[in-house]
DNA sequence: TATTGTTATACTCTATAACTATA
DNA sequence: TATAGTTATAGAGTATAACAATA
């Protein structure tokens, strides 16, 4: 432990710090936002590691089941996921035979992206195990509280 | 716009999409703890480019100006930065003069960190200008609403 | 002329192994 | 034997520039 072998009256000059004291950061919404995410984000890839998905991943194909036919562009502007950056991401999931890309229907330029079968059955379980996650990382808070951040958090991005 | 082009009532297949929808993932207080982060990060790098400080620089300058003395090894455990990592935030602000490694009273290993004077008139500005941008990032927020929600977050990383 | 998807590439952030001085 | 600080380095994540095909 550090500074435990300090005498308590050693008080004034070059003392050890005990305990480091962060009440000013937990003043700052930012830190709080950050710590919680982290937290949330830690159970999510301990959760998640079985179906051998990234947030980021999850994210994309539970965009394409509830968007069937979605353009890449597309899940850039609403993931915040630069345009190159997304190419291995979708790169990826089509090797594993997750998701295709399909002609899209009046832009030649671009792919819709629909799940594949196997895709449509993984999602179906990672988004059960999601929101069963997310349960554990929110167990100290009720249900009307969660309810009440998600609005809050929600006041913030929109 | 993309789809901006399609007719209403080709609806059936291979249609374009014309607006993402995002509702389930809005269910996840994941999501929504991610995107409202994104949105306060983005608010405190602009505000505190003048200052010529990361969000990690300010956390260290603040925790270090709230526990003078503190050791690199505490302000790791306290920050969730790794030791390599944060050698060169602490080399950096020593550069610039704004923080001093001094001996440790009773360790011989470490070393006790603190803001020199053009530190401590920096970081003074610098809290100042987070407080500020806080109150920027959270305008829909009204003063209790702010309250509630970092009291909720904090339940969540506690 | 602008946009979609893409390649190449650079930069930043985060993580691991190993070393030294000291506890 | 364990810990504080450090070096070197690897890997993941994020950013910009530029190109072909199409709008």
């Amino acid at each position: 432990m550090p500074g435990s072998t300090q005498t308590p009256q050693a008080a004034k000059t070059a003392q050890a710090i005990e305990r480091v004291d962060t009440r000013f950061l937990e003043t700052l919404l930012g830190y709080n936002a950050r710590r919680a995410t982290l937290v949330i984000v830690e159970h999510f890839m301990r959760r998640m590691a079985p179906y051998d998905l990234r947030i980021v991943d999850f994210s994309v194909l539970s965009l394409i089941a509830h968007n069937p036919g979605v353009t890449s562009r597309q899940l850039c502007s609403t993931l915040g996921v630069l345009p190159p950056n997304l190419v291995a991401i979708i790169d990826l999931l089509e090797k594993r035979e997750l998701i295709e890309r399909q002609p899209h229907p009046s832009d030649r330029r671009a792919n819709g992206l629909h799940l594949s079968p196997d895709g449509e059955v993984l999602l179906r379980q990672a988004e059960e195990t999601a929101t069963v996650l997310e349960d554990e990382a929110a167990a100290r808070l009720s249900a009307a509280e969660r309810k009440t951040l998600m609005r809050l958090l929600q006041k913030i991005y929109r």
